[in-house]
DNA sequence: CAAAAATTGCTTTACGTACCTCAGTAACCT
DNA sequence: AGGTTACTGAGGTACGTAAAGCAATTTTTG
């Protein structure tokens, strides 16, 4: 039998409402007491029990997410991801609220950051653009005792409780690895192509591609990196124009978003065939490349992950409850043909 | 407000003992009844709170799980992820028992499972080794509407609810696109090291693997598989003497565990760098070896992963819930140096 | 030392579900 | 019609915790 608050009361020599106090963090017991309290906690082993709780509370969670808008397939994925979570979580008694705001944009949303009333609100997920105005906001939830989680787009770690998502220099240099063994040290020219030099995690990823490929690929020459804003039809537009006008392209490294571009083009030309591909997020299109040959291999964070850790990391700081820390490591997973789900 | 069962009675137009009888699948309701019971049900979108049902219930879940002993580093994992779960189970009213049985010995397993008292236990998962004695034992749980959930290795989709593990046919495959790759296009021999032909796991990693080399990397040629019964000594041993009598070899495919005895062996003579390795299972050796370039992939299942999802599986079939599927895929993980977690 | 303030105890109600008893009603069979 | 069986209702207690009000006690303060 698991000992209850009646036990704890009986052990401390005080009061079921004392104990209750304690446990609450309400005022109005003297420190000595609470000491005694604690000690038959320690000493029975008591932990309290979390459907009581929060059958007796009657605690809504109530969630803010913040996801960039836009029609590229990982956010649609993510947002996929949550409207499943939405339906599962409410059964936790957890409320989730899904807010969108135009991507790159840091000042729409620190305006949606702003915007949110603290009273209603229990924790906040955002994939975060990093700003002044935003760490300012930021900085007013953490006032307000509203934990805060980044999601797959990091800020610095002193403007959140927790981020969620992967190491994206690591990732960077993940794929630099692959791509040097599938080009077979030919040397060789290496397109990179990202979404935005102002987002964060792709210049992160740049940085570890390049370390990797110029430190143990010598033989492989990055060239300048191209920028798709992580819509298909830029990229489209961008890297049919480069790959037309570099010759002697090997491999190409797809940072960011807007899968769909990178294939239209890469199946335009037979020569192409010939290339090298790596890229980011596993998405329909990403994985009909790579049974079709077309990628080599593909980064990915799972988007349902993120979201259920998100979920998770949240409710454990509201609680104040412990977290299974290996869970909610988001790994680097490399797909090729053979290992899609 | 979420409705609840006195929402329900009064929707119906019944009783709270009536709406209790038809949810709880008691006796003495008559089938119009029942009918109104569940369509006042589906039209409130009534679900019952489960911390309540749990809280006056009083259930504990006693979960078994029977786990092969032996010293190989991935079943070792595998029980430390039972030991934290354990902890963190506690909380849930779930009880984890583990049980052990020799390695490879389906006897031995089925006599544990024969020794159950199938009156003291929820449900069970465990590391299988089939033959036609386990499969009568299974028969025997499932027929006590035991769940059944089978972990790492499978049996015939008839004895058991769930399967918590990788498609080992795929993982062969991965890990041949690897090693073809890594490999370069040059002929040479490829030497295959597993624990044992009698596992059902190693066989169909081995299956897998044949089939992409002969397919389409033809200019390499796999070797007779060697046994190293999963141990490191054995393995060892039988690999030094096997690299010693075989000239030629480019390519070492480890399927199954003894990691430390196939890193051993490699590190012993300056010309086994050359070779390229593609090993199973995340462990702190294998780690070492990817990060010290003795191995060059790693395909893995994440073991804690897999306890969880076990628990998951078992717990949703017997409250009879849902679960959310895609968070219970295991993963075939491709681990080179840069993504280590 | 008395008054004020702080601390503690006692008791009750509530959360939503499970499960029990007992009484009552309806339906069915002979 | 009478008896039997099958169903249904009413009401209660329990689970462990939260949260409140109010009384009683102790401690602090002037």
């Amino acid at each position: 039998m698991r000992p209850t608050v009646h036990h704890v009361a009986e052990e401390a020599g005080v009061s079921l409402a004392t104990v209750d106090r304690v446990l609450n963090r309400r005022p109005g017991v003297r420190a000595k007491t609470v000491t005694r309290v604690n000690e038959a906690i320690a000493k029975l082993g008591y932990v309290r029990d979390i459907s009581a709780a929060n059958l007796a509370k009657q605690r809504v969670y109530n969630l803010v997410f913040i996801i960039p808008e836009g029609p590229n397939s990982f956010m649609l994925g993510l947002e996929s991801e949550l409207g499943q979570a939405k339906l599962y979580s409410a059964l936790e008694r957890i409320n989730l609220d899904i807010l969108k705001v135009r991507a790159f944009d840091s000042d729409a949303l620190a305006n949606v950051l702003d915007g949110l009333d603290l009273t209603q609100i229990s924790g906040v997920a955002l994939v975060a653009t990093e700003s002044h105005r935003v760490q300012g906001a930021l900085a007013r939830l953490r006032q307000a005792n509203i934990p805060v989680v980044t999601l797959v787009s990091d800020v610095s770690a002193a403007h959140r409780d927790h981020y969620v998502g992967i190491d994206n220099v690591a990732a960077g240099r993940t794929a630099a690895s692959l791509m040097g063994r599938f080009v077979g040290h030919k040397p060789g020219k290496i397109a990179l192509l990202a979404g935005s030099m102002l987002v964060r995690d792709h210049v992160e990823r740049r940085i570890g591609f390049e370390q990797v490929i110029s430190a143990e690929f010598p033989e492989l020459d990055c060239l300048t990196v191209q920028e798709g804003r992580d819509d298909a039809m830029v990229t489209r537009s961008v890297l049919a124009d480069f790959l037309g006008r570099e010759p002697g392209i090997v491999g190409l490294y797809s940072i960011g978003a807007g899968n769909r571009g990178v294939i239209d083009v890469l199946t335009s030309k037979p020569e192409y065939g010939s290339i090298a591909v790596v890229a980011h997020e596993l998405t329909e299109h990403s994985k009909r490349a790579l049974r079709e040959g077309v990628f080599d291999a593909v980064i990915n964070q799972d988007a349902g992950h993120e979201v259920r850790s998100a979920i998770r990391l949240l409710k454990a700081s509201i609680d104040e409850t412990q977290v299974i820390a290996k869970q909610e490591i988001i790994r680097i997973e490399i797909y090729i043909r053979d290992n899609l789900p």
